[in-house]
RNA sequence: GGGCCUGUAGCGCAGCUUGGAUAGCGCGGCAGCCUUCUAAGCUGUAGGUCGAGGGUUCGAAUCCCUCCAGGCCCGCCA
């Protein structure tokens, strides 16, 4: 579209010197394919706004790439020529493919996002699902923008926390091994725990005496976690899976945060930390509009702080990398305060390198969901009913498909539905998830985009082969119009994502893509014309087929060529 | 009490960064469209004091201020 734009200023400022970010959509396609409002001008002239716009469009006429130039009201409107339009759009598509949408505006920058961080005391939930998902569509929106992009998990596999589920089993647990997925079997324990510990406060020291083993090295304390922890393991390598998720490197809380509890004692040597009367180690905050952030408990065991400062450190010597983006949710927008000031007082000079991507929380409608009482949508659960919905719906809608093929199309649909529900909000306000209305494959939804997709692998594959040229001249239609332009959108809205951290407004496009695309099966035939247009119109769905490719690519969404 | 965020149609949301033409979309309601390439689709219709009040501006859902309502945080939990 820039070649429009540049045109049109060149056009313009025969007249009145203007820019090309002074251009918009008109609302109304009636109207023109840009606009340009004439007020500022007319300020500057001293004349009336509807004199300029018609004095601009006297002097602009047409050329070769617009069509018309209109004064309406205070506005110019610009209709630009439709074959150039396809001319100029489409062949690109063709040429790069997979590629479409790509950019460099990453180029040799490097970016670690780190997203997930689960805690291996309990099973992952749906705030975790939206988590996963805007972790992963970000790095991969990132990739696709020219990042060297490291996605890393840092697994909370130590703390007081986890001790509660491995006290309850030792308790309660009698040696057994798991009966139902592992890391739910855990979780059980985690609930019962502090179901238990509402009347027996005293099992909320015996978990601190337990953490103060651990720290210590207490084989048989050790021993247990190892057990539980790899049962946990065991269960999320399930769920990743079955969420498309994936990470090129994971940290261990366990690993490093001894090393991380030394420096803290170095610094606090050299005054930068201080102590309380009863011998925490705390970080002054105060001074910097922020609460005092405590690092090592009195009893020397330390908080999770302590592993986040060592790590940040860790990982910037390790990938010396531009950014460290942490996918956290928005309930922690105080603590990365904290952290961020901690790495200023340590003399870090990463800080700036450093960004919380905050993300709203996931409630349901009886409130915020509560781990601890296992108040919870269950992301395994989750996944398996949504599944089962796609299926049901598929048996009833197609009659005689094969088992392996009502599977396939089953999980490719649920999970489509799901990611793309959780990822189409703006992701720094917070959701409702109503389990009734919230999953939905009609109207706004992943299963739209993905039916879009099969429709057009339909009409293709039915004329049988995939074309690299035709005549744009054909393609007149408003509908087709529209798709080009929709089309020549796309690497403007990846760059608009990625540089604003936003994956909904991929999502969000999707949909207008598809809608657009709805639009125009309704209104064009292709089979059914003549040999050119039909070759022409060939051409132009399969490069909408390859941006819902690319776009449902970035958020993780497969694409059917049959639904 | 302090910090951060949110408030747009019955419900769920987009638009706000960068102010412009009659404020869009989905669900739900009503009325239509399958002898045409997949109806998980399309069209029409009803439905809105853009939380309230001020201000800036030729022009405000969008920028500024005040207030109201709701959420999150202010743990030696994460």
């Amino acid at each position: 579209m820039d070649e429009f734009k540049k045109e049109i200023v060149r056009l313009v400022s025969k007249k009145y010197p203007i820019s090309d970010s002074m251009l918009e959509t008109p609302p109304d396609e009636k109207l023109g394919d840009f606009a340009l409002p004439c007020f500022g001008l007319a300020k500057e002239a001293k004349k009336d706004p509807k004199i300029i716009a018609e004095e601009i469009a006297d002097e602009a006429k047409e050329s070769e790439l617009i069509k018309e130039v209109r004064a309406v009201g205070p506005y110019v409107n610009f209709f630009v020529k439709k074959d150039k339009l396809s001319e100029l759009v489409l062949p690109n598509v063709v040429k790069l493919k997979n590629d479409y949408g790509k950019s460099l505006i990453g180029k040799d920058k490097m970016i670690v996002v780190e997203f997930s961080a689960p805690n291996t005391n309990k099973p992952q939930h749906l705030g975790h699902i939206r988590n996963n998902l805007l972790g992963m569509s970000f790095s991969n929106i990132l990739e696709f923008s020219g990042h060297k992009t490291i996605r890393v998990n840092f697994i909370n596999d130590r703390g007081i926390h986890i001790c509660k589920s491995m006290l309850a089993y030792k308790k309660w647990g009698n040696d057994r091994e798991p009966d139902v997925k592992s890391d739910h079997f855990v979780g059980n324990f985690y609930v019962m725990f502090n179901l238990n510990a509402q009347d027996k406060p005293e099992l909320e020291d015996e978990a601190k005496e337990m953490l103060k083993k651990w720290e210590e090295g207490d084989k048989e304390t050790l021993a247990l976690w190892r057990k539980m922890n790899n049962w946990v393991y065991k269960g999320f390598n399930d769920t990743y899976e079955k969420l498309g998720i994936r990470f090129d490197n994971t940290y261990y809380e366990s690993e490093i945060y001894e090393k991380g509890k030394k420096r803290i004692i170095e610094w606090l040597e050299k005054g930068i930390f201080k102590k309380t009367d009863d011998g925490a180690i705390y970080a002054p905050l105060q001074d910097f509009n922020l609460p005092d952030k405590i690092l090592i408990r009195s009893d020397g065991t330390s908080l999770y702080i302590v592993s986040d400062i060592e790590l940040a450190k860790i990982r910037f010597d390790e990938y010396k990398m531009d950014k460290l983006v942490y996918v956290v949710a928005s309930e922690q927008n105080a603590y990365f305060q904290q952290l961020f000031k901690v790495f200023d007082l340590i003399g870090y000079e990463f800080t700036n390198k450093c960004f919380h991507m905050s993300y709203g929380m996931v409630f349901l409608p009886e409130g915020k969901m509560k781990s601890r009482e296992g108040n919870v949508v269950d992301a395994d659960d989750l996944m398996d009913e949504i599944i089962e919905l796609s299926r049901e719906d598929l048996k009833k809608r197609y009659e005689g498909l094969s088992d392996i093929e009502i599977e396939k199309r089953a999980k490719a649909i649920g999970i489509g539905a799901l990611k793309f529900f959780m990822l189409k909000h703006d992701h720094l306000k917070d959701m409702n998830y109503n389990p009734k209305e919230s999953i939905s494959f009609e109207g706004e939804t992943g299963p739209y985009v993905q039916y879009a997709y099969a429709r057009i692998s339909s009409i293709v594959n039915k004329f049988g082969k995939i074309l690299d040229k035709a005549d744009y001249s054909l393609l007149r239609a408003e509908e087709e119009k529209k798709l080009v332009k929709l089309i020549a959108d796309f690497p403007e809205a990846v760059e608009e994502s990625a540089r604003n951290c936003r994956p909904e407004v991929v999502a969000r496009y999707l949909l207008d893509l598809s809608h657009a695309f709805n639009e125009f099966y309704q209104a064009c035939q292709v089979l059914a014309e003549d040999e050119e247009l039909k070759k022409s119109r060939i051409l132009l769905i399969n490069c909408v087929r390859q941006v819902l490719k690319n776009g449902l690519g970035l958020l993780g969404i497969e694409c059917l060529d049959e639904m």
